[in-house]
DNA sequence: CTGAAAGCGCTTACAG
DNA sequence: CTGAAAGCGCTTACAG
């Protein structure tokens, strides 16, 4: 018998509300309200319990508590990859807040793969969490897996990618930082001036493109199809849309690129081409990835402000998930702050 | 009593076991069975079950499943930001792998604060995790939240900044890489070659310092301390150094930087002294970031194969959840790749 | 102010 | 092959 207990000791290796109420000979049902300072415990039995939780090494198993209470303090977080200083910094930005307000983050990275979204989802439903934040993979088209977490009433927050859904969300204004990028290089005495864009059905990048157009458009610049060139997204496709457009037999002297490793391709090439920019030519991108201030010239760009969108992002599922009743309508739009470097600046030549 | 249940219906969102058993006029406990396939169960059973799970949109609830079990399938990562490739592309590594072997990952960052580790590890232990994979924030050097982790037997593995424990870590193999960048420069012809170091305290950064000071006696070149800066892993601290060296009775010519932001200060420090490199100065550094690629010259530097380092470190922790006797003496070194780039090649100018 | 009891949703040793 | 029962470690409505 004795043997017997001492096996089950060992066997378990952390000490639970019994253990102390056995130790102080009271129920785990007075321990547990001690702990959580329940107004009804008097103030002699509560510093008692304390001091035995405290020498015993007590840590409260939250599973327990999330079984019984329905709340697992913890928020699921789905990015397409976590091997990008974007996503880094949004985790950043939504870690840092969600610690403060007493949440556990559980991450999943997708690879940008749809199969992988879908396991996401379904493991942040198996885990109950008690709401997801999430952006798209580049080839998700299909949102059944997001409608079933609705469907569970789970609150949900989508950022950057954002699906084609009535769901709340946070996204960088794209369409007017682009407006402004392609204001500049006009103001900058650029004649022509081309966009090479990313896939142009995710939202961000059809935004940028639609900005682009805008602006054109403000300034009675006709809008030619040619001076348009649609990238993925990657150095390559910068370095050959801007071939392609240099091969134009009236080419463009600027290039507002949809993201940073595409204006950086447009760089590279213009280099093989003896292509000087910022005089002879007019490069702006779209992120501030970390090189970007790095380049020669440094790359002219539109900061994403890619920790307040974490922030933003928390705060708005932790309303959610206080208030229950979301406005379906909620979107946050966060705004773009544009970064003035070398690549755009014509007349300082 | 009709209304009632109506409302029980309503409360609770997702389906139980109970819930198909009451449907199937089964217990639980089939039903549990069924769907884990249980040998003893009919394979008639198994069907109706699984095709009742289905049509119900059953999704087992892990918190009860873990409960019960004791084990929660999480891991708890630690690291010091997000906001970094290099822990990026760790997390990367390790989520993948983990993803695959039925692990969902807990994520802290602690914003290189000692007392968010400390949170940080009582959140995991609360959380119950099956394991942990930290590394150690900049100004940690009380270890005892760490050690309360063995006392619960929790399996724990280090990576990258590992404490002076005996505890299993993944870490890479700095002073090989930092005798062979060293040699490198050597090789070019350089003739006096100065070190800009990370702070020494940790372990990472005096690997480097060591394997510089020992390629340098291998040649029989003489060590000098003026030839070696402190610096403090920062654009700033590279260029500071750089004019403190080149201020030298007998400065350097060809600087190892510690890691590539203070490679890349070194760099814009000589732009601005008019100093060309590689031909007049050559530069090597240590990570390969994400901008070393695109600076001019770009930059020569050692791939710390953060990818690798998070699988490296997922598996050793995967073997000590599956086997229990961890050897203490676990150690895995992951040899760092040497990426030649245009600024330490004297030799092609 | 504290206790006894029920229950969160699973899993599994014990029966039959 | 399936059921009845106990229990993982909490929390809380109900008593007293």
């Amino acid at each position: 018998m004795l043997i017997l207990t001492k096996i089950i000791t060992l066997k378990k290796n952390s000490v639970t509300l019994s253990d102390i109420a056995r130790e102080l000979h009271m129920t785990a049902a007075t321990v547990s309200r001690a702990l959580s300072d329940h107004p009804e415990i008097s103030a002699k039995t509560k510093s008692i319990v304390k001091e035995a939780a405290q020498r015993l090494d007590y840590k409260p198993n939250r599973i327990a508590s999330s079984l019984r209470s329905g709340k697992t303090n913890v928020i699921g977080v789905l990015i397409p990859t976590a091997e990008n200083a974007f996503f880094g910094s949004v985790i950043h930005g939504i870690t840092n807040l969600a610690s403060k307000h007493g949440y556990s983050v559980l991450i999943h990275e997708c690879d940008e793969l749809f199969e992988l979204e879908v396991k996401g989802i379904q493991t942040f439903i198996g885990a109950r969490v008690d709401g997801i934040i999430a952006s798209l993979s580049r080839n998700t088209v299909d949102y059944d897996h997001f409608l079933d977490v609705k469907r569970r009433n789970i609150p949900l927050v989508f950022f950057d990618r954002v699906p084609d859904l009535d769901i709340p969300s946070v996204v960088i204004d794209g369409f007017n930082g682009s407006f402004w990028a392609t204001q500049h290089l006009i103001d900058q005495g650029y004649k022509r001036i081309a966009h090479i864009s990313g896939p142009l059905f995710i939202n961000t990048f059809n935004d940028r493109f639609k900005g682009y157009e805008a602006a054109l458009k403000a300034n009675n610049i006709p809008f030619e199809s040619d001076l348009v060139f649609n990238g993925n997204i990657s150095i390559e496709s910068g370095m050959e849309g801007t071939r392609q457009l240099l091969a134009l037999a009236q080419p463009p002297d600027a290039i507002f690129a949809a993201e940073d490793f595409t204006a950086l391709g447009v760089l590279k090439q213009l280099k093989i081409n003896n292509i000087k920019a910022p005089d002879q030519f007019g490069i702006f991108g779209f992120c501030n990835d970390m090189f970007s201030e790095h380049t020669t010239p440094s790359l002219s760009t539109m900061d994403q402000q890619t920790v307040l969108m974490g922030q933003e992002a928390f705060k708005l599922l932790n309303q959610i998930i206080e208030n229950g009743n979301e406005k379906t309508s909620d979107k946050i739009v966060v705004k773009p702050l544009p970064v003035i470097r070398e690549s755009s600046l014509k007349t300082m030549q």
